[in-house]
DNA sequence: ACCCTTGCGTTCATATTGGTCCCACCCAAC
DNA sequence: GTTGGGTGGGACCAATATGAACGCAAGGGT
């Protein structure tokens, strides 16, 4: 029906080995990206940036701390900038200071990630930026105000609970244990049936994961009555 | 309860002399703003953000038109970017190229505009940034990851207004992904058979979308039967 | 000119699911 | 033992696509 997206590039840089490792995997985690690159320090991470481009695999996103040992993470962004490099950034630091979170917003940081975090909060800072990407690469080459608006939005989508009421741990790996296991879309009838729960319950899961972004959802036409929601994993 | 936050200085960068009264003759109209100046081409525009910077009152916020005699917008926000001040860039232009858009987005800036636009389409932009300026300009000069998600949170557009009874969301989106991905116009049957929902459905959303200006509809003849409505996207 | 054919527009009843409210049950804390 | 919070599930109403039946506007033949 509609071809996957490529993959989005990610570089990360990072000066702390254990932390970069942590963010690579975290990323492995979530689909759509794929990690172009590592780098420890301000330089390389240019360098990396150039080479990425002259290859003709640029790099779309960068995870970027604030405190590294040659360099700033502002001016880092600042030299990024300068260079007219088409690259989006997400800070990922434990600055918590008021002006440098301004002066990265006012330098195009797109997402501001404060360690230490959860891997959901991660998840969500990424997904919210692959949908945001998603929706502005539209074959079409124009945009109306309300395909920005909406971009945006989805883009600077507010936090979610840690875990919302109504949810238990247990119940949700079940869920998400058979829809990793499922190989196409599944709806919350047929979740029903397989653990044995009811369609409410079913239903309050796969749509938290639909929230979430961590599962796709879509409508299965065709037969008469309400149109049912299936849930699919996304890889 | 707190003293009132001193008013955002804006200077307009507009080309065409009617266009930047109106945006400066709005900006009156909504609190929190004052006028630092208006510049008609690029260089201007960089000389005045340097000279308001040397005298001590530097400009908080731009009003960037993308077309100008000198200089593309794009190159005006690298030019800002690489001196390093931090001052935030609202767009607003006529272009509504995509890649213009994430270029801008990626530049840093916070919103983006496209004319022609409403008072209140204006208003809602400033005003969001107003308030997203004002979360972060707590005296508290360290921030939480919350704090921070709820200013981006503000500087996003609220969500459109409700759809009318009988349309669902997940279905609109199918049937605009479907014309916009179309090159010609198309029929309710053709909708029928692609998206695999029945002919009523399909032509309930493709009349919701010609009453929202949105797709253009016209009739074919020349067939036997009825005439046929067709339906195309306009971009 | 008239009528028949043809295929879409329109309306309505129906089927089936989504969403919400509220209660039963479980477990932990006191 | 009692109380309180929280999870799961039944019941109900709301929502939405479908299918059939009917109406309508054009083409084409007599």
């Amino acid at each position: 029906m509609n071809t996957e997206p490529p993959p989005i590039r990610v570089l990360v840089v990072e000066d702390e080995p254990i932390a970069a490792d942590a963010h690579a995997v975290y990323l492995q985690r979530i689909g759509g990206f794929s990690l172009a690159g590592t780098a420890a320090d301000g330089q390389s991470a240019l360098r990396a940036l150039q080479q990425a481009a002259e290859a003709g695999q640029p790099i779309d996103l960068i995870l970027l701390d604030m405190n590294l040992p040659d360099l700033h993470g502002l001016d880092i962004a600042r030299c990024i900038r300068s260079g007219g490099l088409a690259v989006d950034i997400i800070a990922i630091t434990a600055v918590r200071d008021l002006k440098v979170v301004r002066a990265a917003i006012s330098s195009g940081v797109v997402q501001y990630l404060i360690k230490p975090f959860t891997y959901a909060m991660f998840a969500e800072k990424l997904a919210n930026y692959r949908d945001f990407r998603q929706q502005l690469a539209s074959p079409t080459a124009r945009a109306s105000q309300n395909d920005v608006d909406l971009a945006l939005a989805s883009l600077r989508a507010p936090t979610a609970a840690p875990l919302p009421k109504r949810l238990s741990e247990s119940t949700l790996t079940a869920v998400v244990v058979l829809l990793k296991s499922h190989a196409g879309p599944i709806s919350a009838s047929e979740v029903m049936d397989r653990l044995g729960i009811s369609r409410v319950t079913a239903r309050r899961y796969l749509e938290y994961l639909a929230d979430q972004q961590t599962v796709r959802r879509t409508a299965r036409y065709g037969t008469p009555g309400r149109p049912e929601n299936e849930y699919l994993w996304r890889g």
